[in-house]
DNA sequence: ATCTATTCCTGGCTGC
DNA sequence: TGCAGCCAGGAATAGA
């Protein structure tokens, strides 16, 4: 599922491809990717230059002459670039060189059009890489509650999903139910410098793919390959030789090391 | 205010 | 072999 690193590998591949040019075309397919009429994200899309591409969290953003783009790829969306429509194609982006294909096959994803930034993105809280171990330690304390669905609230802290968070607490040896506000410093400096570590080599191995994610390109990435407890339960932990575990936490599937990540 | 459970969606897997 | 039923999960939403 495209996290932080696998946004950032499309924005990246993309930005060169697509700033400076103008919107010539958009065929939506599929109504329930949009977040307005499909007639309607076609008026206020088509015509428009693109100046630039960021990247919030795991949200795309598409600057244009007026107002901004956003897409957010969710579990299964994919943004390519001059790809042929398959059968999971929801929208296509005519560029006046290009295009862009918004494939989606649970249609989870979204690819909207705001006049200003929308508030579930200005909510956002920031991201590992931008916040210090100081100002993440005193945040830590103001909240109630297990670490692990903290670490996945995108108000909390952006940009981290299911697969960067069991790994990150695998690095820094922190249980996934271990008390948020409870950490000793030593803990919560740990867990700051995984996640930036696991973060960083994830975007320098192009991303996950476990299942659906590939870059803009089409391209699928390598980091799946460095995971030591993600989809990994009954396997041994690459740092102990335990058997990797997977309980529910939060409704979401956890992969932790038993004896690494102690209660 | 903050936290928790439910909903959306569909290909692939499990088990009878 | 065929097919019903379940599972994956990010974020919006409703409820506690």
């Amino acid at each position: 599922m495209p996290e932080l690193p696998e946004v950032e590998t499309i924005l990246r591949s993309l930005e060169p491809r697509v700033t400076g040019r103008r919107i010539t075309s958009v065929k939506v397919l599929s109504p329930l990717v949009a977040n307005r009429r499909p007639e309607e994200l076609v008026r206020h899309l088509t015509g428009q230059r693109i100046h630039g591409l960021r990247r919030v969290g795991k949200y795309m953003i598409f600057d244009l002459d007026s107002g901004l783009m956003t897409v957010h790829l969710r579990m299964t969306g994919r943004l390519l670039y001059g790809a042929r429509p398959s059968a999971h194609t929801r929208v296509v982006v005519g560029l006046s060189r290009g295009s862009l294909v918004f494939d989606d096959m649970r249609q989870f994803g979204r690819m909207e059009w705001h006049a200003a930034m929308p508030p579930n993105i200005t909510r956002l809280g920031p991201e590992p890489m931008d916040v210090s171990v100081t100002e993440f330690c005193r945040l830590l304390r103001t909240r109630r509650g297990a670490i692990k669905p903290l670490l996945l609230n995108q108000t909390f802290l952006s940009g981290l999903g299911n697969i960067y968070v069991d790994e990150s607490l695998h690095q820094a040896g922190i249980h996934p139910l271990a008390n948020a506000a409870k950490l000793s410093r030593t803990k919560a400096q740990r867990l700051h410098a995984a996640m930036v570590e696991v973060l960083t080599s994830a975007i320098r191995a192009g991303g996950s793919s476990i299942s659906d994610y590939v870059d803009s390109d089409g391209r699928r990435g390598l980091f799946q390959q460095s995971h030591n407890v993600y989809g990994r339960e009954g396997a041994p932990c690459p740092h102990c030789g335990a058997a990797i575990r997977r309980i529910v936490v939060g409704q979401r599937g956890t992969h932790f090391c038993p004896a690494c990540q102690k209660r």
